[in-house]
This record gives C-alpha cells, structure tokens and sequence, in this order.
DNA sequence: ATTATCTATAGATCTATAGATAATGC
DNA sequence: ATTATCTATAGATCTATAGATAATGC
C-alpha cells in the first residue's frame, strides 16, 4: 500500500476544510475548485479523485459547516463556568468574534441566501441541517421547537443587522439587544 | 432627437428592474449580463451605454430594491383596512406570499450574505440603506432605533427560517410565531 | 442625421478530464 | 508496484469592447 494508511482520507478532510473557509467568506459560487485546492495545500487537477462534482463537495460541506458548530457549542458548554447553557449558545452566538469572523462561523447567516437559489439537493441538505440546528436549541433552551425556531430567529436576524452595521457600538448593542430578547422569549 | 424622448432612460429602467429581479432570484454573480439584457428584451451589447460596468449596475440596484420594498409597504398601509402600520407591515413582511417569492422582496434575507463578501463600495451602500429601512420600521412601530432594528432582526431571521423549512404547516407557524413575537418586543 | 442596439469577438476564468510524474510501502 | 498528485488542456461561459446595423425625429 503506497502511501501511508489513511493518507487520503486526511487529504480529503483538508480539501473539506478548505472548502468550508472559502465559501462562507467568499461565496459558493464565487469560490473556485483551484483555489479551494490551493487552500489545502494542492493544485486543482487531484480534486476529482477526492469528490465527484463540486456539488458534491458543497452538499458534503454544508453539513460539515453545521456539524462544526454544533460541536463547538457543546464544547463551551462542557467547559467550566457559571453560565447557563443557553446564555453559551447566545454569548457565542451573537459575540463580536462571530459578527466579525464570517468564515468560521455559522453557515445560516453567511449561505442561507445563496443556498435557496441552489439545486434541490443542496436546498433539502440545508433543510435536514436547520431542523437538527432548531432541535439543538429546543434542547439547550428546553422549549418546544417551535419556541426554539423564534430564538433561531433572532439569533440569524440579529447577526446579519449587526453585520451589515459598520458603527462598531450600534453593532455591538444590536447584539445586545438581540441577547435580551432571545432570553425574554424563554422567560428568563 | 432620434428615438422618442425619454426612451433611453425608460429602458435603463427595464435593465435596472430585469437585474433586480435575477439577483433576488439566482444570485448577483449568478446573474450575467446576457440575461439581465435579455429579461429587459435586448441583446448584451448594449449594457455598456446604459452602465459603466456591472458593479455600477449592482450598487444601484440594491439601492432600487430597499426603495421599492419601502413604497409598496407605504402603499399598503395607505389603503383602507382596519389593521395598524404595524400589522399592515408584519402582515406583508411574514406572508407566505414573501416567502415564496425570493424576486420580488426584501433584498436582505436573499442578499445580504452575498453583499457581505462584496466589494466595499456595494457594502457602504447596503450599510445606507439598512439604516433606512430601521428608521422607517421604527417610524411605523413607534419605537426607538434599537427596538426597530429587533423587529427589523425577528423579520429577517423568521423569514430566513420560514423559506428553509419546507414542511408547509411548519413553515406557516414559523411565520405566525415571528408576528407573534415581534409584537410583543413592542408591548402590542 | 443621429442615436441606440446588435453582432462578433478578445481575453480571462470556470468545471472537468486525460495522461504524465512523483511519492510511498512492500 | 501502486496510488496520489501535477501539468496541460478542452469546452463553456463571463465581462467588456469595437464596429456594423437598425430605428427614429427633423
């Protein structure tokens, strides 16, 4: 076996990586094969023996985009500290870091427009992943999912406002506010 | 004067609607030249003597987009119906109506991520008119510019939501709940 | 006669592929 | 010896431009 064992399979997570970067920074459309390549270290002409389309590498990072987020909630919230799970999730959620770090961040305020005028395929993985997200608050929030819809809401609304507002204290208080109602939401 | 008065700028409208609309639809990078001549019933040519370059054309077609959202709503709420400003603008704002039809509506869930990884210039203007539109609703609901920027968030995230939800009964509650939420942020 | 639109095309870039080359374990 | 990556390129499409043609008011 050339190669060491596993050796491919660690390429192709790069090229994921790469990928995710890229399009929510720049854009699906926008982000070339090279240069997602280029990002993990490779020239362009390997990718298809990594994946067989670039929809594929899209459908396949959409998913690892939320899945990615997910984890680092949980993460914070196992992490020592005297705040409620739901205060993590907001405090993270809408913190300066986030509004201003698109291209590690969620993927719902960055793609979500871009993804809605995509193939059906794409648009039915984004689907599968925003119900898994709305779950994943209900839990945390312990609410029904349809409360946990409303706080999603505002957490999406509320970053995309703040990114869109250049005063860096308007922006920072868009985030607050948004906070304070996500939690009158939920009484508390 | 060759061709009839005014012709000239009547069909610089005709380009500037054309791209609206594909923009909303399929994306602002998605959407060459060609076909925004086309949906104006030219040939792509001629684009260069109505616009500098397509980045001129984008500028003010979003500007064009905010505008037009803002007369329709003050159309609206300008006829004769027993419902307050406010309702009126939810009402339109969280219709299923909007939801299912990206090329005709607000430009900021289907837009603002692709204009966040645009140039500067397109980003100061959609910074401009995102004020706009927060006065506007804070006009309408009687409220402070924070409070209207959360009602302005609750819309954006509910809509966001309600489209990537495809379930239709639970997409409808998605929109129900955001109402029923963004009139409680302002105690009515 | 004058202006707007159309045809044709240059140069750049994109996805995808084919075949050559480089990198490893046996 | 075998597998992964690289070089080179085909075919399509994009923005932008140049020059020919069509459409109107005088």
């Amino acid at each position: 076996m050339p190669y060491p064992k596993g050796h491919k399979i660690k390429i192709r997570g790069r090229i994921l990586d790469s990928a995710a970067q890229a399009f929510r920074k720049n854009g699906i459309r926008e982000t070339s094969l090279p240069t997602i390549m280029k990002g993990a270290g490779l020239t362009h002409g390997g990718f298809y023996s990594h994946f067989e389309s670039k929809e594929q590498l899209i459908a396949e990072t959409c998913s690892n985009i939320v899945n990615h987020t997910m984890d680092t909630l949980q993460k914070l919230m196992l992490e020592e500290n005297n705040e409620s799970n739901l205060e993590t999730l907001l405090n993270f959620y809408l913190s300066p870091h986030h509004r201003d770090n698109l291209e590690v961040g969620c993927i719902i305020p960055t793609l979500s427009g871009e993804i809605a005028q995509s193939s059906e395929e794409i648009k039915d993985i984004f689907h599968l992943e925003l119900e898994r997200f709305i779950e994943f608050i209900s839990d945390i929030a312990e609410c029904d999912k349809s409360t946990g819809g409303v706080v999603l809401s505002i957490m999406i609304g509320t970053l995309i406002l703040a990114r869109g507002i250049k005063d860096p204290e308007s922006s920072d208080n868009i985030l607050v506010e948004g906070k304070k109602y996500a939690k009158r939401v939920l009484n508390c």
